[in-house]
DNA sequence: TATAGTTGTCTATATCAATAGACAAATTTA
DNA sequence: TAAATTTGTCTATTGATATAGACAACTATA
C-alpha cells in the first residue's frame, strides 16, 4: 500500500543507492504519494527521508529527467510530469487494440521479424503439433500513441497459417490477420504471468532504461472449439503498464 | 524464450555487473538453459559468456551461494540447488490451500497483525462502505513448506467480519474464517496486476534479497450475489513464484 | 529590493565494483 | 601417478558510487 515504504534504501545490495532511490520516487509516483504535475520535495528533504546524501538524491533524479519522468527547473523545484500506467485488459477475449480503447487514441501492432523454425517442445505441446514440425515465429511490437507498450513473440502452425506474416504487417493486428485464415473468434485458453528484468533487447525494443522490469505472460489461444492456434510470450513494461484481468468473459 | 538472450548486460547502470549476473543465473535456471542438479559451466565459460571478467562472475556466484540458489565446491565445480517455482493459480475461484495443493506437502495463511482504521477511498469503493467506515485491516503470510510465498494485506468491513482476525489466526485460512461468517462461497471480481522492487517490509516479510522482483495482485472478493467481502494487495517473490491465470472458472 | 529557498556546479575523499594476473587447493581424468 | 580442470585466495589498478562542503544561479516572496 502506499505510504508503507519504510526506510527501504539496501547498501551492498550490487543495486546503486541512486537506483533504488529513483525506483522507490517511480513507485512514490505510482502511489500517489507524490501529485503529478506538482512540485517533489527538496533534494534536501528527499536526501533526509532516505537517508543519503543530497548528491545521491541528485543522481536519481538525473536518471529520472532522463527518462521523461521528471523535470527539474533551477530555484523553482522538481516536478513531476503525468504519465499514467496503462491497464491491459487479459481475459478470455483478450485484443490488444480492443483492449487499449478509450485509453490511447492509436494503437497497432508493429512486425519485427518473422520466420520459419521447427517446433521446440514446449511450442509443439502447446500447438498439439509434432515435434519439430514447421512453425512460424512473430516478432512484434505493440504500440500505443507512438509509444511501446509490449514486445511478443508468437508462433503459429507454418503449414495452417502460412503469410499470415505478411497479413500482420499489414492489418497491424492479429484479429484481422486470423480473420483471412477464416477464424473469426478466438479464445485465450491459459496464461501464466511472471515478472523479471528486461535482458538488453526487451529493453532496446520498449525504450526502458537498464534495470526496467518486464511483466512475461505466456499465453495460448484457441478457437471456439478448443484448435490451440497461437502460442506466445509478451513483455511489458512494468512502469508504463498494468494487466488488468477480468474474471468473467 | 529461454536461449534467446544475447549479450544484456548493461553498464552504468546504476545495477552492478554482478547482481546482473546473478539474475541471468537466475534466469536461465528458470529458464531451464542450466539444469537442476547439475553443474553450472566453469566460471571461465560464463565469463567470456557475459563478456565480463571472472572475479565478477565470482562475485555473481557467491551472492547466489548466500541465497541458497548455488553450491560451490572447490576443483568439481558449481552446481544448481532444485528449487522449482511454485504455480499459484488465479481465477474465480481463488484459494490460497487450494491452489498449492498438489505442489507443497503443507501450506497456511499467518496472521502477522491487524487493525481497525477508517476506510480510504480506494478501499470505500471497492467495498461499497461510506468513506471513513471501519475497516479491518489483516497482514498476512502465506507460507508453504516453511516458506513464504505471498505477503497480502486486506481489508473487511469492520461491522460486517467484527473478529475475523481471531478466525485467521486461528484457521490460518481465509476461506475457512469466511465460513464462520456464513459465507460457504466466493468469487474474484476483480485482479489488476503489476510487479516492482519490492521495498524493505516486503523484503524482511518474504526473505528475500535487495533488488528483489515481486508480483503484485489487487484484487477484489464478492459473494455469489456480487456482494463485495474483501479486498486486498497481495505481493508475490518473482523468483519463487509465477500466477497461472485461469481463463474460465 | 533584499531574503530565503531551491537547483546547478565544483573540488575533494573514501569505498565499492570491475579488471588483470598469478598461484594455491581440490577433484577428476588419462 | 601425472596432467588437466575447476574453484579459492591474494595483490594491484582503474573507474563508478557515495559522502562532504562550499558557493553560484535562479525563483518566489516578504
Amino acid at each position: 500500500m502506499s505510504g508503507q515504504q519504510a526506510a527501504s534504501i539496501e547498501r551492498r545490495s550490487g543495486v546503486s543507492l541512486w537506483r533504488q532511490i529513483a525506483d522507490r520516487i517511480l513507485q512514490g509516483i505510482a502511489a500517489g504519494d507524490f501529485a503529478e504535475n506538482a512540485a517533489l520535495p527538496p533534494e534536501m528533504a528527499l536526501a533526509e527521508r532516505y537517508g543519503v546524501n543530497r548528491h545521491t538524491v541528485r543522481s536519481a533524479i538525473a536518471a529520472l529527467v532522463q527518462e521523461g519522468v521528471l523535470r527539474a527547473e533551477q530555484g523553482r523545484g522538481t516536478f513531476v510530469l503525468s504519465r499514467k500506467r496503462l491497464s491491459y485488459p487479459i481475459g478470455a477475449r483478450t485484443r490488444f487494440s480492443t483492449g487499449l480503447q478509450g485509453q490511447t487514441s492509436e494503437r497497432h501492432i508493429a512486425l519485427l521479424a518473422s520466420s520459419v523454425e521447427p517446433a521446440s517442445r514446449r511450442i509443439a505441446d502447446a500447438l498439439k503439433l509434432a515435434r519439430g514440425a514447421a512453425v512460424l515465429r512473430l516478432e512484434t511490437r505493440g504500440e500505443a500513441d507512438g509509444h511501446p507498450v509490449s514486445r511478443a513473440t508468437a508462433w503459429f502452425d507454418a503449414r495452417r497459417f502460412a503469410g499470415i506474416d505478411a497479413a500482420m504487417a499489414e492489418t497491424g493486428s492479429v484479429t484481422a490477420s486470423l480473420r483471412r485464415f477464416g477464424i473469426n473468434d478466438y479464445l485465450r485458453q491459459s496464461t501464466v504471468l511472471s515478472a523479471r528484468h528486461g535482458d538488453a533487447a526487451d529493453l532496446a525494443d520498449l525504450d526502458l532504461q537498464p534495470g526496467a522490469i518486464v511483466l512475461v505472460t505466456v499465453a495460448v489461444n484457441v478457437t471456439l472449439d478448443g484448435q490451440p492456434i497461437q502460442f506466445s510470450e509478451s513483455r511489458f513494461p512494468a512502469e508504463r503498464v498494468e494487466l488488468k484481468l477480468s474474471a468473467n468473459d
